[in-house]
DNA sequence: GTCATTAGATACTGACTCGTATCTTCAAGG
DNA sequence: CCTTGAAGATACGAGTCAGTATCTAATGAC
């Protein structure tokens, strides 16, 4: 996770340099993901407003022509680093022995590293607009990377022998849409007690009632 | 709803006049109404970012000086504009003889009139901060009038004995959570299967289970 | 050590926006 | 009809940002 990192001390040897930690002048990938992580703490403290190449550049202690020569242009910046952000920190949970606690387990995780990203979601539609990485694309990585670990517990569930049905697609992705609908809400990460008001008052008897199978009769 | 309304020509009789339609000068709440109509299609069609005086002023067939009498800044006319949007359009859902109509027809109205207004929420936090109507003001308002027709319909499936027991305020709550969950990933109004979705393999068989009492066991 | 590459600093143009000041012109009240 | 208040046009200064140009200097490959 990316912090602020404020060596401070700018000039180590150098006339008027800004450099990165250490003073060294960094290269390349190093380079690159520093830039992309001083974007992010640029987006999460100033928002899209704020996002601009003097601010990104500034925070990362570099210069804009650098920050040109890689990214032509805000739009492409701005999805670069959303795109680091979401490959970078994947959802892992781990088996926890029950369909409960690991859902629990990755609401929470989902909810503390991607809040942020969720809150920033609403602008990017107007701003990102046929963008090489496209606003469809992060959306997809966005969506893909809950959705994929959602199925791996689900997958588990069943092996446990905690789910023996079919779950309807919108049924599976539930919990995130709430999520979704209450950080955009209220700006903040899901506290505790949604977390459980989710899993229990909502998905669990859901799935109880789909494995008693008295469901879907009055429809269509 | 506000449409643009260009009626086009504009000097009727003034020297350089581009007023409002008719060529008459409007004033006072009428000229207001018009300004705040015109701000909601901006911020449509530009988002946050091409929400600024000038384009509204010009939208408005008006001139700047007239929107500062009244805002005194840019997120005064912001929550303004959102604001007026939110108590203008009220749900309303009549009585369609039972739970599953009037609650597909809820959802259907909250999308259609609101989902822009889910799309530029996200951007809100930032923005605005501090503002006479502020973010959490605008939050209660939105989520009020969802929450409000809901407990209407509630009452009235309760008066039809639809439902007996009572339903924890998350899951009264989750359409809209589900419906602001895709709206801001998707940008788009809820399509027809997806409300049928939430309604047919989400709601409804929740609240079966909670009226079977096969529910909250194994909480806490 | 030499050289090509690229980081990094700085400055600049043009566009845009905010917020205000000034002036003219209309609308309504009496 | 006359006065008052507000609408509307226009212009301006200050500030910000995008994107580019130009220069110096450090780094790594050889």
């Amino acid at each position: 996770m990316p912090t602020d990192s404020a060596t401070g001390q700018s000039g180590t040897n150098r006339p008027g340099g800004t450099n990165g930690p250490g003073g060294r002048r960094r290269r390349g990938a190093v380079l690159e993901a520093a830039i992309l992580d001083a974007a992010w703490d640029q987006i999460r403290e100033a928002g899209v407003a704020g996002f601009t190449f003097d601010a990104v550049a500034s925070r990362a202690r570099t210069s804009k022509p650098v920050l040109y020569r890689r990214w032509p242009s805000r739009k492409e910046l701005l999805a670069a680093t959303l795109h680091r952000q979401l490959v970078v920190n994947p959802l892992v949970v781990p088996d926890l022995g029950s369909l409960r606690d690991e859902l629990a387990r990755l609401l929470r995780e989902d909810s503390e590293k991607r809040f942020q990203f969720i809150g920033v979601f609403g602008s990017l539609g107007v701003v990102l607009d046929g963008s090489s990485v496209s606003f469809a694309e992060l959306r997809r990585l966005a969506i893909g990377g809950s959705q994929s670990t959602m199925d791996a517990i689900l997958v588990r569930a069943r092996e446990r022998g905690e789910i023996t049905v079919d779950l309807p697609e919108r049924v599976a992705g539930l919990p995130f849409e709430m999520l979704r609908g209450q950080v955009l809400m209220t700006q903040k990460p899901l506290d505790e007690e949604s977390i459980g008001s989710i899993v229990d008052e909502v998905f669990l008897p859901l799935v109880r009632a789909y494995e008693h199978g008295l469901d879907a009769a009055n429809e269509g």
